[in-house]
This record gives structure tokens, sequence and C-alpha cells, in this order.
DNA sequence: TGCAGAATGACACATAAG
DNA sequence: CTTATGTGTCATTCTGCA
């Protein structure tokens, strides 16, 4: 285990922005706005009355300069809200003393208890709002053993309640505990650390200061991208926070290779495992995730360097990165020659070679009929500005060329192809149309992901036990067995009934010896479920999962709240599972 | 009722312009 | 270096239609 030599660039900015994170851990923040009477109200500025209404949204003003949740609500407790400035001094005042003293707890505060119970009653199922007084209060005193042990071990009450909320009500006292102690790792670095204004790439005084104290006083050991000058020619101190070209340790176009890496200890397999999000989620969400998993670095691929359409993603996986080899026949890299046809109709004005990312919706009939109605007025090339207008479209909507000024979506069939999975995987069995589109748009790039799991064919001749969390149309499944690598065991894990079909029917279509298990709820998975089913079919090997982007993704307008978000913190449950399985092989093999 | 169309106007990041 | 502008994104929600 080689560890970290000082002075090694990373290529990934660890060094900004997390102090961020930590209030949305400490606060669990999201969806909620607590005024300084501890009343919580859902979403901002939706309170019943004015004044209410007003409170929140200066809460929410300072809660937007960074200030933490909690210190607001205490300040506006103490001062009153009719004098923003003097709120404001008061404010930076107690930063400044508590980022000189960490070790300074802030009182417990109503609004704190408020809102990790507000947000705990989101996770607890019962929709029914009108009863939720004696819900709550029912439900915590259920976990009062629980907060009472926690907090007599010496853990905040407020860490305490909120990693109840996240593992679930039937978590156990061991996985509470593994859970703070990850949380309060990333904690004690940003608290410790000086506060820093803005990000700044390659400011070297502030990334050695981190490097030094990650290194002398946390004694831990960062891997570090060695070989990160192949990603960043022309200017090493510029790190970014995405590489250029993505194509993370390699792909097999392209000349350039990682061939080692020196994983963290805690990382080492097996189990391996293998967890994917977009690329470009909110800033901080991908060092958060790294940290949990055990500190291992992203890998950001894009799927354009295996296929005609671009897929930008993040893995974070154990896997080793020697010896990678693609699927046979790679897939064509062009428009062009996936789809022939679209060469006769494609105008001399339109330079796309790739198609961009495939989504959940497709461009509507509509468009495209006003897209003909545009181009058609002209006899050959159409003026400029209409150009510009169908080419924004045509990237938009990912439309080709399929008649004379006739441009379409990609039809469903045609988008599996172009992700890897077999002419009509997602097809009939009761799912619509939209609901086609909407899978797929979710799903893996199977040759991408195949490539980085190719890996794993010579260690298990005889075939894997899966673990598969938040499924979806099986582009796990689907990639290790085009790879020819046999599935013993898979368990799945997938939230919508119909994707569950697919799977099932993909399963049975390719005469599958193994066993297919599957379930709809991650936060079910508990670890005595999962000890159970390791005892009938024997240890997990590899672990795979994509949890939700909806609140990570650029596309979102509504909700696009980070990590935190409603469907986005299911990554938790990955890390929860995953740490899990670790646990009971480690267990295992004493 | 369920589906498809259309509007929505969030963000981070890259790049250009001042 | 700071500010303005452009670009791209595993989406969500409402409305009208059949």
């Amino acid at each position: 285990m080689g560890g970290d030599e000082s002075g090694v660039e990373s290529d990934f900015d660890w060094n900004t922005e997390d102090e961020l994170e930590i209030e949305n851990f400490q606060s669990s923040k999201p969806c909620l706005t607590v005024v300084p009477n501890g009343v919580a109200t859902a979403g901002s500025g939706e309170a019943s009355s004015f004044a209410g209404s007003s409170k929140s949204k200066l809460c929410d003003h300072f809660v937007a300069m960074g200030f933490a949740i909690e210190l607001v609500c205490k300040v506006i407790q103490e001062h009153g809200e009719e004098n923003e400035d003097k709120l404001l001094e008061e404010l930076l005042t107690y930063s400044a003393l508590e980022s000189s003293q960490p070790q300074v707890k802030i009182e417990p505060d109503p609004c704190l208890s408020d809102c990790a119970v507000s947000s705990w009653d989101d996770l607890s199922d019962s929709d029914d709002s009108s009863s939720n007084y004696e819900e709550i209060t029912k439900s915590v005193s259920v976990h009062d053993g629980k907060l009472m042990s926690l907090v007599k071990m010496g853990y905040k009450e407020e860490e305490a309640l909120i990693a109840i909320e996240r593992l679930g009500p039937k978590s156990s006292l061991e996985e509470l505990v593994d859970f703070i102690s990850v949380a309060q790792i990333v904690k004690a670095e940003d608290v410790l650390l000086p506060p820093e204004d803005t990000p700044r790439y390659g400011d070297h005084t502030k990334l050695k200061k981190k490097r030094y104290y990650e290194f002398e006083v946390l004694g831990r050991k960062r891997p570090r991208v060695h070989e990160k000058k192949i990603f960043n020619n022309e200017d090493d101190e510029e790190a970014l926070y995405l590489p250029k070209p993505m194509i993370g340790f390699g792909v097999p176009s392209e000349s350039t290779f990682i061939t080692h890496r020196t994983l963290p200890k805690e990382a080492v397999g097996p189990p391996y495992f293998y967890y994917e999000n977009v690329a470009l989620a909110p800033k901080g969400v991908w060092q958060t995730i790294s940290r949990f998993l055990y500190d291992v670095q992203p890998e950001f691929v894009d799927s354009k360097y295996f296929c005609a359409a671009a897929r930008k993603r993040g893995y974070i996986h154990n896997l080793p990165i020697e010896n990678r080899f693609p699927l046979m026949p790679p897939p064509p890299r062009t428009i062009n020659e996936a789809f022939p046809l679209t060469r006769k109709w494609w105008p001399s004005w339109d330079p796309r070679t790739k198609l961009n990312c495939l989504q959940t919706c497709i461009g509507s009939a509509k468009l495209t009929e006003r897209i003909r109605k545009a181009v058609e007025n002209y006899d050959g090339e159409p003026p400029q500005h209409v150009q510009k207008y169908v080419l924004d479209q045509c990237r938009k909507w990912n439309l080709v060329w399929v008649g004379r000024n006739k441009v379409a979506p990609l039809e469903a069939d045609e988008v599996e192809t172009l992700l890897g999975f077999p002419r009509n995987h997602t097809r009939g069995g009761g799912i619509s149309r939209t609901d086609r589109y909407k899978s797929l748009g979710n799903s893996f790039q199977v040759d991408t992901v195949a490539y980085h799991l190719s890996v794993l064919k010579d260690m298990y001749p005889n075939g894997i036990n899966l673990l598969s969390l938040f499924s979806g149309i099986g582009g796990a499944e689907v990639a290790l067995h085009r790879l020819g690598i046999p599935l013993k065991t898979v368990v799945s894990v997938e939230k919508s009934e119909v994707n569950r079909n697919i799977v099932r029917s993909w399963w049975e279509q390719t005469n599958q010896k193994g066993n297919l298990i599957d379930m709809d709820d991650v936060q079910a998975l508990d670890g005595e479920r999962l000890e159970q089913l390791m005892d009938i079919y024997g240890d997990f090997d590899l672990v795979v999962g994509g949890s939700p982007c909806n609140n990570l993704a650029g596309s979102n307008r509504v909700s696009r709240d980070g990590l935190e978000g409603k469907e986005s913190s299911l990554f938790y449950d990955y890390f929860r599972i995953l740490d899990l399985v670790k646990n009971i092989v480690a267990r295992k093999n004493e």
C-alpha cells in the first residue's frame, strides 16, 4: 500500500466549498425552512401568514449566504429580525468564534430538533398529515432507546438524529455508529481547516495545508492521481474539476492509459463495488460521495468514446484497472455509422457527428413540424438564424435527419442499441412509450460499464454473485452477461415494477442458469436480510449501483437539491448496504 | 384516466469580454 | 482578475386531448 507522496497534485479539486456540505449534514437542510419560533414549514415562501413568510425569507437569505441554519435561527431568536445589518454582524461574530473554537457546542435549540424531527417524519412513510404530532412523538419514543444510547456514547444528539433519519428506523446501533463516525471525519476536516472564502484552483498554500492536515493530524492517506498530467498537459497548476478529455483511466479508442493506482486500504476488495452517477453534479457532491466510498477517486468517463452518444458520468469503484477490454463488436461511434440512412438527408450545415446525452424525454412531433416548416421555406441552405435555431433544437432534443427537411427523435429501439442493450429489451410487457424512454434515459451505457467490469472475467471464471442496487433495466447484468461472466446469484433492488419486469423477462430470455432475486426497496434491505442472503447464496463479489440523479442533474429545474434531495439521498443507502456487505464478508474471513 | 406536449427558467461550468 | 454570456443537463409539473 503505497500511500501518498507529498506534493503530488491531484487532478481533482478536493479543496473547495466543503463548508456547504457540512452544513447540509448538520442541519439535514433541504426542503425545510425553519423559523425562529420552532415551526417548520415546507418549502420556501409558502408560509401561511405574512409574518411567517418574511421570517423564513430572512432565514433563507442568511442561509443562502452560507451561514448554518441553526446559527441563523439562534441569532434571529436572540436579536429579532428588524435590523438586518445587526443580524449579519452577529452572525459573522458567531462564525468567527466557531471557526476558532471548533469544540464549542451550540446549545440545543428548538429549531434543530424540530428540523430533524420533521425530516424524520418525511421518511416515516406516513403520508397522512393530519395526525402529525402524535405520530412524531410516537416515532421519537420508539427510537428513544437508540438515541439515548448514542448520546450516552458521547455523540451529539443532532448527529444521532440525523443518522437515525438517514439509515431508517430499523438500523442497528452498529450501523448508526458507523455512519456518525464517517460524518465526523468529514466534518472534522472542514471545521478545523482555515475557512476558505472562494474556491481557488491551484492555490498551493491551502492545498498543502490541507494535505499536511490530512497526513499529520488525521493520519490518513488519500490516493492521488499520480498520472494526472495525462489529463492536463498544458498547465499543471490548473486543477480542473473534470478531466479533459473525459476518459477516466483510459478508453479503448484513445492511446493514453493509466494502468496503476493505489487504493486506500479500506477500499480494497473483494467485495468489489461499482458506483455511478452524473458527472456534472452540484459542487461538493462528488467529494462527499468519494469520502463515503472509502476515499476512492472517481473515474469520470464520457460514453461518447464508446458509442455515438455522449454520457458524462462519474464512476467510483475498487476494480483493478489493468487489462481491461471492450465488448465486441465495438458499437458505431458516429451518428453516421449508427444510422446510415440519415446520411442521405443530413444537411452540410449540421456539423454533428455525435448525439448529446440520451435523456428521459424526447422532442415532440410539434417541434419537428416547426423545424420542417422553418427549413422547407428555403431552397438549399437556410439563412444563419434559421440554421442556428434548427441546430439548437436538434442538439437539445437529439433529433436526426430522416427525410428531406425532416427531423425526428430517436425511436426507443434505437436508444436501446446506442446504450448497448439488446433490441426490444424494454419493449412490451405493459410498458408505455414514455416509460420506455424514461427507463432508458436513466440507465447505464452498457459498453462503458462493461469495459470497466471486464477485469472480473479472469478473476471469476465460474461466475459471480451480484448485488445490484437501483438496477433500473439491468445495465450491469446485461454488461456482465455480454462479457461472458456467468451470473450465479443476482439480488436486484429496483423500485419500479416495470423495470423489474424488464430485468426478469431478460433473465428468462437469455436462459440464465443462476438465481434472480428481486426486491423493491433499498431501505428495507438491512443487515439481517443481507446476512441471510449471503448465508444461502454465498458472499457477494460485486455491489453495483447508480443511485438516483434527479436532484443532481442540471436538467432538473425544480428540485436540484444536491445529495440531500429526496431521491438522490438514497446514495446513503448504497453506502450503508455496501458497508454492511463489507463488514459481513470481513467478519466471515476473520 | 392516462398519455403526450409544452412550459418551466435551475445550476455549474466554460468561455468571452471588459 | 472580474464580470457577462453561452451551453448543456440520467427532470418535473401542469394542461389539454383522446
